[in-house]
DNA sequence: AGAGATTATGGCACTCAGTACCCTCTGTAA
DNA sequence: TTACAGAGGGTACTGAGTGCCATAATCTCT
């Protein structure tokens, strides 16, 4: 029943647009009472985003049972579950996407479900910097650059009309979020203990650090 | 009279709460026509916000204004605009702070706004960094950082009740996003000319990313 | 099977935000 | 004075969302 009203109202959004379909027209076209409607959506907007709920379940599960992975790596990988999800009806995601580029309402609702999820990964990070110096703001920076950077892929892809590999897209965007954030987000682990392996590294004082950073990593990728 | 408005309404909505606030309150309290409410705020939440338009005009100026500063920099400052906004009322804004706290309509409505400032902050790194690789995730990813570093500070600053230093709390904030995004953000200046002074750094392979940032930027600060 | 309880659904009436349309009042220019 | 413009006010309407009750389907226990 809420996949039969799903369903019906998708398909007036996409026919008439979002407000000039009423919840009358929904529940007519689905065959059942207004009241219903309200029953399984709890607002019309709801019915655009039918499976949101769950996968901010699933990504709750999926970081309580993260155990002591990498923080950073955890959240990344978290974030991949709301990819996946697009990613498995294409036209759907990409039809509404459309609709919801269109729609004010529907905009300011899908912040909403985004702050979600990012409230969810900055909880996990919180927890896992406990105690950590400025742990509470580190995890929910990096939350933000997770997000950011898995929606920057994400809708590149979606206005790309599905084609290509979003799998991919979001891969190198959440590297670059792993490059800057690294292994040391919040508790950061003792260094471990090297094999007498060291770098030694010159660099023109005022560089950037960003620079320094990808100095450093071409240099350890090209041994 | 949009104050005279403004203030009845936010009157209104600590006595009643906001929900149980009609707007033919607000409008009988302030003593003016139903219809006289709608042309000054398009909706309720509007009257909760009443500068944040005018924030927004701030802060596209003083980008626009910004030159060649660093971008990054020039973000953060813009950011502080906000928070001057914020910390030019302390009992309004912790008042407010509360509200929207409880009422989840003020709570989205507060994204669309956030997301705004975002989105103009993006969109000046992303002029600003034009043509570089990745130039536009980047933007967004250091929109995003920018915006949760100084919403961190200034809710934690809030909560405690508008007491303390918000300007020092979100300059804290910001450093640790630019010692991260630093001034490599988009276009990477060329490294500059150096005096002959050089940094040698040993670290043990495997080392975080985030503990080397630190080690250089804590070997500079030292010198 | 059948009484009783529980749950899903429909219908009705209501509140209230937001809008379209039109009216009145006030000030200004010719 | 008339012509006009623009700010404010009033009325009636649409449509989302809610509370309440009636009814049908399903389950449970004996």
């Amino acid at each position: 029943m809420r996949d039969v009203l799903a369903e019906a109202a998708f398909a007036l959004f996409l026919e008439r647009g979002f407000e000039r379909t009423t919840v009358d027209d929904i529940v007519s076209r689905a065959g059942v009472g207004r009241r219903s409607f309200f029953r399984y959506f709890p607002s019309k907007e709801d019915a655009v985003f039918p499976d949101h709920e769950r996968c901010l379940a699933d990504m709750t599960a999926f970081l309580e049972a993260a155990g002591d992975a990498e923080p950073v790596d955890a959240v990344c990988d978290a974030a991949r579950i709301v990819l996946r999800m697009y990613a498995a009806n294409p036209e759907f995601s990409v039809q509404r996407y459309r609709l919801t580029r269109e729609v004010p309402g529907l905009r300011t609702y899908e912040l909403s479900v985004v702050r979600r999820y990012e409230r969810t990964l900055a909880g996990y990070l919180e927890r896992r910097c406990d105690g950590a110096r400025d742990g509470a703001l580190r995890a929910e920076v990096i939350a933000a650059s997770v997000v950011a950077a898995h929606n920057n892929a994400l809708r590149s892809w979606l206005r790309s009309g599905g084609e290509g590999d979003a799998e991919a897209a979001v891969d190198h965007a959440l590297g670059i979020v792993r490059e800057t954030w690294g292994s040391g987000a919040g508790r950061p682990p003792a260094v471990p203990a090297a094999d007498g392996e060291v770098i030694v590294m010159v660099a023109a004082k005022g560089a950037p650090m960003w620079r320094v950073v990808q100095q450093i990593e071409s240099a350890l990728g090209e041994r």
